[in-house]
DNA sequence: TATGAATGAGCATTCATTCAT
DNA sequence: CATGAATGAATGCTCATTCAT
């Protein structure tokens, strides 16, 4: 990482003060009601630099999706060897301390208010963040399938009812009603919940594994989570 | 309910289009997106019309939204006696054939992308339908555990896994990605996976259920299903 | 012709305003420099109202234009009877006081300076105006020809000659130089000249009409010309 | 004339590269339709450039303005003794063939279009191109007379009788509709006509000349126009 | 000297809203 | 009661011009 000439760095750094602000003001009022004067206004740049960087206010929303879409990348990540049980309470902590932030959540909402008249975006945002995230979800299930520690035949299936469980409800209402964020105990007892569901339909020693779960759920959220 | 004098009549009729035909503009272009001139237009009615009945852009907005809402109400209906099996089947084809119409989808969005500036919207919406519907379900859940057909002990859980499993995944897609609806087979296989998952985890009888359940899957979906 | 509704009435006459006020700006600024504030100001309507009339920029230009096309169809009139030379002496003043007025130089100007951007227009004008001229012209002498008074060949070409001896050149100094239109002595001294070619070449009578023409070329302008 | 320093060199070629591409911009777009940005384009150089070349817009219209109107001068060249039927015919077509080129109309066009917001350059444009022409074919026309082959009173007015007859109705209808540019047969019609009343007019001897004239018809063009 | 980057002011157009009839 | 007509205030976007480098 070489250092950059002066002119590129004050580039750069503007143009990620547009995009944050335009992030910030569209998530905010939609694309119909966001003004190219907003965002100019809050990124403290004048409107013609806006349309200099990005050419309309079409390809200044196509870029900050494109942006969100690559950030999402690579959300999931392989757990750490905890064992089973704690593996699906870390990632399930782990995914809802993601999905349920507040930018995240505009952000979506966004998305799904915009499908229609950007249906790319909702189509692309579909393919980087749940795609990918259930692709990786069903590799680690497979491999504890191979391990003996769960059974099913249709492993995509069984990773979307693992979210379709876990998060669906809370993160559900969380899109309709901004205000109300579940609570931590509120998420404790959704994880909770849907991975007994969970374990009781697809795990090789069930009894074992809930008598795992309960302690976890006892003690609270996995640690570094929100 | 007596014969409205004409001009009663003459209005309601009005105020029924003006209606129909927000609802229609705003789903397809937003709050923001939508313009007076275009729900005039589309109703055949003047712009000072408008205003007279409904007062604001916002008034209109909130009108539709309210009778959207009690539209909603009532959208579950006790099942028919046939049993356990085909009866949740029954009901989740019903629930499929709702939530995933077109104009359903869009209405959700139009909800959802505009939860930010419009909160009691969201709220509202959420307590009419979602919540509606899974008290409905709820009753219906403790009833079979009262006849020992289940078996659970947090009903409102168990009613949110049951939707969670069986239309969350093809909803959230389908939010995203306006133009790809799941077809039937796609729906055959998340909801009779979902009901798989959902009988091995509260049945009293999971083999005979899980039997029943694959004939049904086998039939297709429960008559009268779109 | 029946009384008007005054909705109508009301109607026309911002109409009216609105396209006197358009021409003004556009004969003065030319089509890219005239801005739509500036027309609205000047008829003392707003902005919108200039929009709801006549739809775009492009589409007021081209009301005008065509109106202006239509007000100049007729503008050949068949001489009274005065006999060959007083006719065309005539008819050279009442031509050069429609040519030269400046408003009519403006439109000429205008219509000229945008003939690239608005090709049909330049041709409309020129069908409307100077071909249909041509053609009053050529019937004109054709029947002096026919009467023995004339003698040619081609009568478009000799219609042709009398335009461009006449007024080509007081008219072409009058395009390039708006504030220095040519006095009437000036006037008198083209129309002279140009008719006294003319008649050289195509009156079966030179001396008799060229003294004639004499006689009126020092009795000043025929009366009623500006 | 000696060789300049690289810096001048560069300097000039700039210039020269800004004044061609403006010239071609503003003729196509009128002065008003023109962006200075689009002339930095097409010049390959950078908006500051432009400035600290020319200063401003309007500074840089007049440096073209003035450039073309030196350009002009001269444009009349003394025949070359073939006599004067040839010689006249020669002089026709020449200036034929400059004066309806497509980019000399372009020219003109702007200059029309845009004479009332720039009086002066309407001006001087007629000062250096049509009234030197003129002046050079009057001093042409007095030479004839002095030689006893032509015969009129007032040498100016002969003069502009040659240009309305000959050219003034092709150029008319070229300004008026630049798609449609008079044919090698159209301008023949036009100038063989033109020539044969300025014959019958002025000529001592039309009987002779107006044959010769005929021939010249016949055979076509003069060598080496367009 | 030449330029990438920036901007205040203006452009055509549209909006939610309100009179006058 | 319903509407044609009107408008102040935006909106997305572009312009001539000028810094900072």
């Amino acid at each position: 990482m070489t250092a950059l000439p002066p002119r590129t760095r004050n580039r750069l750094a503007k143009e990620r003060r547009i995009l944050d602000s335009a992030l910030k003001v569209f998530a905010d009022q939609g694309y119909s009601g966001t003004s190219m004067d907003a965002i100019a206004a809050l990124a403290g740049v004048s409107k013609p630099t806006l349309y200099q960087y990005f050419g309309s206010k079409e390809q200044l929303f196509g870029a900050i999706m494109a942006e969100q879409r690559d950030t999402m990348l690579g959300a999931f990540e392989e757990p750490d060897g905890l064992g089973l049980v704690p593996e699906l309470w870390a990632f399930s902590w782990h995914y809802a301390g993601t999905v349920l932030r507040p930018e995240f959540l505009s952000l979506a909402r966004l998305i799904i208010g915009e499908a229609q008249r950007f249906p790319e975006i909702g189509r692309a945002y579909q393919a980087a963040g749940p795609e990918r995230m259930l692709a990786g979800m069903m590799d680690y299930l497979m491999a504890r399938k191979a391990e003996g520690r769960l059974t099913f035949d249709d492993a995509e299936m069984a990773a979307e009812d693992l979210w379709g469980l876990v998060l669906s409800a809370p993160r559900n209402r969380a899109l309709h009603d901004p205000e109300n964020l579940p609570s931590r105990a509120d998420l404790n007892r959704f994880i909770t919940n849907g991975l007994r569901v969970f374990l009781k339909a697809y795990s090789t020693d069930p009894a074992t594994d809930l008598a795992q779960l309960q302690a976890l759920s006892e003690q609270g959220p996995a640690q570094g989570t929100p």
